[in-house]
DNA sequence: CTAGGAGCTCGAGTCGACTCGAGGTCAACC
DNA sequence: GGTTGACCTCGAGTCGACTCGAGCTCCTAG
């Protein structure tokens, strides 16, 4: 309804999404848009707010680790139109799991190194409670206090 | 208390933790580990059990994508032993908040791809109860249906 | 009229983290 | 005694995703 058919510059959309210029120009040969990027006067690319917004979706999905090729195979459906919906929601699907999937496995690794944390933290605090400035404790072997908690990993 | 020193081969350990021999050797130059890994008979490598426990703390530190020159470096740390604990928890601190602000970043990522599945699993519930197998709805502008929800991102 | 700034193309370079291959040693088995 | 199979070293190759640079075209301002 409003926005009357802006048209931006390279330099512009680089600035408004935070891709560099020449990521812009490389996203764009890798085949990452929609539409092609219309040409202004002296052959300059001239980006509309379509555009824009289709580079703010790309760059969520860049964010959350979906491949360039992905993407790629994403904008193509896209382009192609309407009839092939089913590819298009089987594509986000399975992005869907691997971001699930990802976020479970770092919210696993979080543990482990809030453990390590707390450990070291304790250490710490018992020290400087303990003793002055100084150190302590040589531990069996050389090896680090905060080792694997006893649940397994 | 148990485990009378075990020795384990490069192969054996590959298959433990599920790393290449590649890669332990790789690890190995890059002086990942805290103390030198052991040569048997014939220049062979013979990891430690607490070498292998070692490998399974990088090993989930570089799954929530701790570099290998912070994984050094903290080796290092520990290699030196007792008196740079504090280094040793500004580093996993550090690390701490990278996990944290990925498994956020990854969570805002996975709202918009939910948004968009739930988007493709309407059209395609509509599509398939009005009309038989088939295409509909050629939207404004050969652009995708689920584009952003109306809350920013 | 020239200097600066934004764009353009095309090809090459970088970076991190592996991954592979060639060529060699050694012990065990048939 | 020949053939595996697991190991060794060292250097090179790969892959994904940018990132940079050289050399060029425009346009505008001083």
């Amino acid at each position: 309804m409003a926005a009357d058919a802006v048209s931006l510059s390279i330099g512009q959309v680089a600035e408004r999404t935070g891709l560099s210029v020449h990521t812009l120009r490389f996203y764009e040969q890798e085949g990452l848009f929609v539409s092609p990027i219309r040409r202004g006067p002296g052959g300059r690319r001239s980006y509309s707010q379509d555009d824009v917004d289709w580079l703010t979706v790309c760059i969520i999905l860049r964010a959350s680790g979906m491949p360039l090729p992905a993407l790629r195979r994403y904008a193509e459906l896209v382009r192609e139109g309407a009839g092939n919906e089913e590819e298009r929601l089987a594509l986000l699907r399975e992005h869907h799991g691997r971001v699930t999937d990802q976020i479970g496995r770092l919210t696993q690794c979080l543990d482990l190194i809030t453990f390590k944390v707390a450990v070291y933290e304790d250490l710490l605090d018992q020290d400087g409670r303990a003793a002055g400035p100084g150190r302590r404790s040589p531990s069996r072997g050389g090896d680090d206090p905060a080792s694997t908690p006893g649940t397994s990993v």
